[in-house]
Parts: structure tokens; C-alpha cells; sequence
DNA sequence: TCCACTTTCAAATGATCATTTAAAATAATC
DNA sequence: GATTATTTTAAATGATCATTTGAAAGTGGA
């Protein structure tokens, strides 16, 4: 435990978040190496903990500012008024996830992070997590609640749960979008996803009403 | 590399796969550690290297018994008459997929060991998953083709991929099965989650027709 | 210039892991 | 029962990892 207080910036220290985050969505948290890290950033290997106290805190501060790149270029609401119906906010949000998974830039690091996330959960790093999709999570829940009309909470989540599934499922596992495309889709390709599974989702929303 | 040739079988040998299986289905490649394999078969630890060459090659025969037990006890045809229709077959491979994700006995193990794979792959064990997914897939991609009529490729493809989200997708994440179910869902609860999800995708399936 | 403080650095530390080694124990064959 | 082959064992090996250490270098103010 190091006596030390570091200054809140430094050059260093922004280095090293920068070339964090696109190295945590890549290889996830285990094998993203603080050497690598730090050897990316031109930075020594002290340097992590030092300035962030560990690897592990400089994965949480890695995912917020996953987030805030996510939410900054593709918001859930997608900049759609209050008033807007409830099939063009669940549009919106399908659209917004959508477009993350197939965002190789800084916008697309929070759902590669996710992703290897999901499947390996670590303690610390969930807490983030639930806050993240909790934010996000309520919206959706929402905006599926004004098409299904009222239904039991079960029965909702598990609404929710499809829609996502059906947003991000593909780009989960690396080998399956791989297989639906070789390369990256184009923005045509792109848009053609997004309604198509707009409507496979909103004729399965049908189905649960009551 | 060791000169020696163990026989095929012994009791050592069949413990180690035993108790590997459930563990990787457990822990996934990387964390479930050839001591504690070892320890729970009640074998010394050089008794992998010695009966399979590697920790490598001891995954990938545990995936493929792991599929055997899951192909067993739940297979994708589900019982039915090759003449039966293609609404029918689907609901099998769907019963299927999604009863192996909430059974807790070995049957179950093949799938909690996919979800472990999904997101973070390992090129020699990609190659025992595909000849798995290839196998399941097809008979799958047939079924769907039945109900949706002709498609092009990549709508098949997608439309598949949708159906197998819709059945494993809330399983993948062991936090999203613990919100949606804390314990286990009780068999009715398993019932419900089947007829739920089919008339869900079939619904969505309609959509994809031309 | 001197001093207190912050930051960087190369090397050490200690933990964990799969795999190897070589000797000992066991089983099989004649 | 002697000899050969197989299996088990404790210990060693070497690799990788996050973190710590202590000294060196850098910085800004009086």
C-alpha cells in the first residue's frame, strides 16, 4: 500500500486509460495484460499501479469510459422526442444496440467489453455492470410495457431479455458474426439488420399480450 | 514427449474425464486447473499429461462426451416422425436448446461449456464446436426453411442465429438466469418458458417471409 | 540553489499454472 | 518368481502474471 497520492492527471495516466479500454474490449480482462497496457501507452509497468492502484480498478474506470463513448454517439433514446411512440423508442433502443456491435471504434469498446464480460463474471467488475444496464435497462423496460400493455414482471423480463438477445446475440460470440460476415458489414447491411429484426421483434412482442 | 503408450482404458483415466467434464462445464477452459481436476478424481497431477497428452486434448474429448450426454437426453429431433411438420420441428429443437440450459445434471454440461467458449475462443476447440453446431445447424436451417419459404442466404442464416438466441441467449450470462430465476425454475416454470419462446419466434419467422 | 514532492524505472517478489522428470509402486507376462 | 511393461508419485521446471520495492530522475516553489 504506497503512501503516495499521484496527481489526478498526468499524461501517463491518460495514456494508459486510453490504450486500455480498446485492449480490454479486445481480449477481455484477463488477457489484456498490464504489460501490454502499459507497453502500448510508452508507459513502465509500475505505472498501473501507481496511478490507478490496480488492474482492476483501471478495468472499472476503463468501462465507464466505455460507456460514455457508447451512450455519447448511440443514446438508447436516439434523440427522439418524449412524445414519440412506443414502437419508435423500442426502434430507437434496438437501433442504438445494433449499431454498437458493429462499431469498431471507440463507441463499439463497451459491448466487446461486455461481451467477454458476460460470460465470466468477476465480482467487482458487476457492479459496474448492473449500474450500466440498469440505466439502460429501465428505458427498455418502459417502452416494451406501453406495446405489450401490462403483463407480470416475469413474463417482462423476459421481453426485454429476447429483445436484447436479438440486438446483441450475434456479435456475442466472435465466430458466429464472423460467420454471418466475413469482413464488416456495410451501412446498407447495417440498416437492413436493424429493421429486420425491429420487425421480428415487434411481432413477437405480440404474441405475450395478454 | 513420452515414449510410453498408456492403454486405452483404466480407472484413473475414467475418473479424470469424469470429473473434468463438469468442472470445464463449470469453470470453462482456463479456470477449472488440471490440479483441481486431478485432486477431485483422486489422481496426481501428472496423471493428465500421462493419460492425455495435454490439458488441451482432455477438453476436447470432455466437449465431446459432454455432447453425447446432451444429445441423449434431449436431441434436437425430439422423437418425432420424420413426417411431421415444420411448426413442430422447430418447437423440438427449441424444447431441446432450452431444456439442456436448465438442467443441472451432465446433460446440461454441454451447453454452460459453449457459453464459456462463446466469448473467448481457443482455435483447437473451435474445431470440436463446429463439428457440433454443423451437425445441429443443418437440421435446424432445414426446419426453418420449411416455415419461412425460400430465403437468401444470409436471411436463413440470421433468421437461425435468432432462434438460437431466443433459446440460450438468458442462460449465457449466469447474472441474467440468476435475476430471471434465482434457484432453478421449476419444470411447469420450464414448460411455460418453451411454449413462450416458440410462438415468440414463430411469430418473428413470419416476418422474414418474402 | 536547495528542498520537498511527484513520477518513472529496472529489478525483485511471490503466486499460479501446465508440463516434465525420474524414481518408486504396481500389474502383466513368461 | 523373475522380468518386463505400465502406472503412480512427489518434486522440479520454466513460463507468465500482477504487484512491490527502492533508487533514480524530474518538477516546482522559496
Amino acid at each position: 500500500m504506497s503512501a503516495l497520492k499521484p496527481a489526478a492527471h498526468s499524461k501517463t495516466k491518460d495514456q494508459l486509460l486510453e490504450h486500455a479500454v480498446p485492449l480490454f474490449a479486445k481480449k477481455g480482462y484477463r488477457d489484456a495484460t498490464c504489460s501490454e497496457i502499459s507497453k502500448q501507452a510508452a508507459a513502465n509497468i509500475a505505472s498501473i499501479n501507481y496511478h490507478f492502484g490496480s488492474k482492476e480498478n483501471l478495468y472499472r474506470l476503463s468501462l465507464r469510459r466505455a460507456f460514455e463513448f457508447a451512450n455519447a454517439k448511440y443514446p438508447f433514446h436516439g434523440g427522439l422526442e418524449e412524445n414519440a411512440s412506443a414502437e419508435q423508442k423500442l426502434h430507437a433502443c434496438m437501433e442504438a444496440m445494433i449499431r454498437r456491435n458493429y462499431d469498431d471504434g471507440p463507441a463499439g469498446h463497451l459491448n466487446r467489453m461486455i461481451n467477454h464480460q458476460v460470460s465470466r463474471p468477476t465480482a467487482p467488475h458487476n457492479l459496474v455492470l448492473e449500474e450500466i444496464s440498469q440505466l439502460q435497462g429501465n428505458y427498455l423496460f418502459n417502452t416494451i410495457a406501453h406495446i405489450t400493455g401490462p403483463l407480470p414482471e416475469l413474463l417482462m423480463q423476459s421481453a426485454k431479455m429476447n429483445i436484447i438477445a436479438l440486438c446483441i446475440f450475434p456479435s456475442l460470440a466472435p465466430a458466429m458474426k464472423n460467420f454471418l460476415f466475413p469482413g464488416s458489414p456495410s451501412p446498407e447491411e447495417i440498416n437492413a439488420i436493424i429493421t429486420r429484426q425491429f420487425h421480428f421483434a415487434l411481432a413477437g412482442l405480440q404474441t405475450l399480450k395478454p
